[in-house]
DNA sequence: GACTATAGTGAACTGTGGTTCCGGTTGTCA
DNA sequence: TGACAACCGGAACCACAGTTCACTATAGTC
């Protein structure tokens, strides 16, 4: 009875292992060059295996982009969850993070199009992750709003709508928006007093 | 030699004009529905065409949607025009243009998708329609600044950016943004001055 | 070293949906 | 009304990309 295990339990054979590794690093920069439109033959080739390799660990190529998606996720919560502990004034910390975020997303065209534009199916899994990022942007715009910093009528979810704005944004290679630009004025924008400068 | 009139001159005969004038109104309702995912049967059936129907007016897929978007943006580029003829306060005209334009959005899914991640090819030929909607806008903002009632440090571009977001949030299923919220926020945080509610 | 469960391979398969094309139809004009 | 060009219909075509599977290779184990 020892082949109860759940199959997450089974230990993978070495060289399955170490494929997977492969599989998911190539997917990372395949889909992070091209966005999803990337074939699973390009992951497959890139990681140096046969496209059924790729079939073996991960059972959909939705499924593959949907970790991929998970694993950034799951950064950007313990990059906010590390910003708790900073000593620094709760805004400028959340301003910090979310242009260390619009950086990351810059150079990952699929998360780009995740953000702006998730289905149903990634979003399960993605869920968690982004949940436990939230919890902290929450916690930090509380000390926030207590400090007078940010302005009371904004939320986490504006925060999130806002990413999702500003991937939809990067995604644009046809228009010649300046997106950096334009986060620091949300950034600005969202500050609980304008800066000396309003004329 | 009076065949040397280019493919526009030409008068189409009375039952192709009838037939492309449903097409356009058939995509209209399938596109704005279903987004671009709807399939070019879908739009012929309703049209109560052959599919080779639609294909004599319009040479791609690509094409139908791109005219589409183009007639909208001509709707909106139209729409900021008249708004330079308004009586009101700008900024006051500038918001409400931006909620009107909003609630079509609302009900277009593919105005939605294209917005968001409007692709190359489609750009160009949308984009003197949008040009004018944003020359219009400019004219717009330049009233409110020198009204002072618009934060000097926001731009036309920053308005496009701003619908870009929201029509990526609107497309969102999966999360449920409260978009229409959000929108308000913005407007708040685009007047020269935050309310009195500024605790 | 031999045995076997696990893993890898990639050519072939498949479903989907845009596009074509030709036989039949219809508006237009003399 | 006859002739012809323009137009319509929709079955068939085709390309593409995700997925499968029969066969081979290999890691782990006795």
């Amino acid at each position: 009875m020892t082949e109860m295990l759940s199959s997450e339990e089974r230990p993978l054979r070495a060289d399955a292992r170490r494929n997977r590794q492969r599989i998911l690093e190539s997917a990372g920069a395949v889909f992070s060059e091209s966005g999803s439109e990337a074939q699973i033959d390009d992951v497959a080739r890139r990681a140096g295996v046969g496209v059924g390799t790729v079939y073996r660990h991960f059972p959909t190529k939705e499924a593959l982009v949907a970790e991929l998606v998970r694993q950034k996720f799951e950064l950007f919560a313990a990059r906010a969850n590390e910003a708790l502990e900073l000593p620094g004034e709760p805004f400028t910390v959340l301003a910090d993070m979310l242009r260390a975020n619009a950086a990351d997303l810059e150079r990952d065209v699929v998360m780009q199009e995740m953000v702006a534009g998730l289905d149903d199916h990634i979003w399960t899994v993605v869920q968690p992750a982004q949940d436990e990022m939230l919890r902290a942007i929450q916690v930090l715009i509380d000390r926030a709003h207590r400090a007078g910093t940010m302005r009371p009528d904004a939320t986490a979810s504006d925060i999130g709508m806002l990413m999702c704005g500003l991937c939809a944004t990067m995604a644009q290679t046809a228009r010649d928006f300046d997106w950096r630009r334009h986060l620091d004025l949300m950034i600005e924008m969202l500050r609980g007093r304008p800066g000396p400068a309003q004329a």
